[in-house]
RNA sequence: GGUCCGGUAGCUCAGUUGGAUAGAGCAACUGCCUUCUAAGCAGUAGGUCAUGGGUUCGAAUCCCGUCCGGAUCACCA
């Protein structure tokens, strides 16, 4: 039980004592008292002032007075405009403190044998152009989420499906097919999803002169988008595809090899990884199926054209194309599919797509669609849905030519890292593979930090000029943090002082000590609501709110130079913790932290 | 037009189920390194929480209206 807990229990205890009214004790609100009053604790009186038929001030009191009589812990209250603030014993955080120390995995759940299974659906590319800033604030949320579930006790399996067939993937290879001139990743040097990228701009470049030359012969734009001999070509080679046209086939394996080794890269450099990747090429006849079999039941309707529909009128939605007339199928036909192979494949308790919000309606229709084909699990999917990346030019155009690159932000993070770090004069005494490994997890962990820390569901603003900063509240300086605490404690190894969880109750511990202890008190309840809310950004901002007040301790205090060898424990002891809620906390956002920087 | 999301300091963002005088960082200005890492600490300045009503002991937070911005409503994915 955490210290808002039992200080609800307690209170709901004095107030039915004085006043023999029954509260929740979940229901007393407790909070964290602000700075600028004495004590630790603060709960708000307003709630009890009908029953006590008192005033705040004096209702506030009475408890108080209560609370100090009873509880041995709670020394010393006083009453401010309706909000009782209690102070607590000292000798109560410092038992707090030995527990946190003495449990290794403090605030990380330990995965249990039938724990119940969350499937996490991220990245989820297309294969026809490579990753840019939008995947990787997905990507990012799609790891950090699927860690913080773990660290809440779910099973966890994370899954991408890479869309790897449809209109899309013929254009870059019809393109190739007539432009390439035969290059390759080999002949050219450029990474292969670069490669195959090219080659869909190439597309969509000559697909417009066409236009416009059909155009300019009278035809309207309409018509022209619809008859240029580019369209038509890949709308050929798509039924060759789904035809199993052996040509297509190949030269659609041979550019997927090269996008997929393009991609494998870029997951390693930002450190995400899946335990199961589906293709839609492996799903799409799949959700054919289901789709015909709904049709069947009646749950969908044909048009003349050949076209399958459903008719979602009566959920107040639109009719949903299922099938095209040609019988070739589209996004939604797949992601049925996809959905019914994973379940065939895990026993799934909940499923998790992370997709962004212009997607929500996308799967608002889905989960309705899979609901009518008999799937009980239909109407419980989570769409975690996130909000864009824009910059501050506005949205990012491929076609305009203003998106990041995945790739190009790493690097460009990395090599920033490593400039600072020689600016600053850090790089002194390390070896070249060391200065290479800190630049490269201060580089990731500032961009990292910089996506994760903002609420996910919201649209954020990147500024590549301003880059990122490595000062403030950034992964730097979290970074920062923890590296100065392992120096101290390799310092106080060094002096064979042995660190303990049996700290003596006894010292006379400072406000600024007991607070770090009891903001360190705060980390599961943290987990848990991220968990629950599916927010990275509460770890981040807890985090930085942790490593902010341990360094106005580590600036007021002496720990090494301490005198009282039991103080110089204890200040050991709580900068451990600190360290490790730190690293646990990086960790559940997928950051390192390094030893020394 | 229908539906959904958003609007907090010059900029980027926090602000728990309604709680105290709305907080950080960046940018600007000022201090602090002969002692555990100054990627740090402390301070100054910066706000009509888009706007008008309502609910109540109390509203940035909940409800309604208005303004502004974004997404979506494809035989694209």
């Amino acid at each position: 039980m955490n210290i808002d807990q039992t200080i609800g229990m307690v209170t709901a205890d004095a107030v039915k004592a004085l006043y023999n009214v029954d509260v929740a004790s979940g229901e007393v609100q407790v909070q964290k008292t602000k700075k600028e009053f004495d004590g630790d604790v603060t709960i708000v009186v307003f709630p009890f002032v009908k029953a006590a038929r008192k005033s705040p001030e004096d209702a506030g009191k009475e408890i108080g007075e209560y609370l100090v009589k009873n509880q041995p812990f709670i020394v010393a209250y006083n009453v401010i405009k309706g909000f009782l603030n209690l102070v607590i014993n000292k000798s109560f955080w410092i038992g707090e403190l030995n527990s946190i120390y003495s449990n290794e995995h403090y605030g990380i759940k330990q995965p249990a044998d039938d724990a119940r299974l969350m499937m996490i659906e991220y990245s989820s590319p297309n294969t026809n152009k490579p990753l840019h800033l939008g995947h990787i604030r997905n990507n990012l949320l799609g790891y950090s989420i699927s860690e913080i579930q773990k660290a809440n006790g779910w099973k966890v399996v994370k899954t991408n499906i890479v869309n790897d067939r449809g209109i899309h993937i013929c254009k870059s290879m019809l393109a190739w097919k007539l432009f390439g001139n035969g290059e390759t990743p080999e002949s050219s040097g450029l990474k292969g999803d670069h490669l195959v990228g090219k080659y869909y701009v190439i597309f969509d470049k000559k697909y417009k002169e066409e236009i416009k030359q059909l155009m300019s012969d009278g035809m309207s734009e309409e018509d022209a988008k619809k008859n240029a001999p580019l369209i038509l070509e890949a709308q050929n080679m798509l039924r060759a595809w789904e035809n199993g046209d052996l040509e297509v086939r190949q030269l659609w394996e041979m550019m997927n090899g090269w996008v997929y080794a393009g991609f494998d890269e870029t997951y390693k450099k930002l450190g995400v990884d899946f335990d199961k990747i589906y293709y839609e090429s492996e799903t799409y006849l799949e959700g054919k199926s289901k789709v015909e079999e709904g049709l069947e039941k009646g749950a969908f309707y044909r048009r003349e054209d050949g076209s399958v529909w459903a008719d979602l009128t009566a959920e107040g939605l639109d009719e949903k194309l299922l099938l095209r007339a040609d019988g070739t199928s589209v996004y939604m036909t797949q992601d049925i599919g996809t959905a019914k192979l994973r379940y065939d494949d895990y026993p799934i308790d909940k499923m998790v797509y992370v997709v962004g919000n212009e997607q929500n309606y996308h799967f608002q229709v889905l989960s309705i669609l899979l609901d009518k084909l008999g799937f009980e699990w239909g109407k419980s999917l989570v769409h975690f849905s996130y909000g864009m990346v824009e910059l501050p030019e506005g949205k990012m155009k491929s076609r305009e030519g203003t998106v990041v690159d995945a790739d190009d932000l790493v690097e460009e993070m990395i090599s920033t890292a490593r400039e600072t770090a020689i600016e600053l004069g850090k790089v002194d005494n390390n070896s070249e593979e060391e200065i290479d490994n800190v630049a490269r997890v201060v580089g990731l962990g500032a961009l990292k930090y910089f996506i994760l820390k903002v609420d996910p569901r919201k649209n954020m603003t990147f500024n590549p000029k301003e880059s990122i900063d490595f000062n403030g509240n950034t992964g730097p300086f979290i970074q920062y943090t923890h590296a100065r605490i392992k120096s101290v404690l390799r310092k106080a190894e060094e002096q064979g002082i042995a660190l303990t969880s049996e700290l003596d109750k006894g010292l006379e511990i400072s406000d600024k000590e007991s607070t770090l202890i009891q903001t360190l008190s705060e980390f599961e309840t943290v987990v848990r609501q991220a968990g629950e809310e599916f927010s990275p950004a509460l770890i981040a901002n807890y985090v930085y709110d942790l490593v902010k007040e341990y360094n106005q301790f580590y600036h007021d205090f002496s720990i090494l130079r301490e005198e009282d060898m039991e103080l110089k424990r204890f200040r050991l002891v709580l900068s451990a913790c600190v360290a490790r809620v730190v690293k646990a906390g990086m960790s559940l956002l997928g950051i390192e932290v390094p030893e020394r920087m």
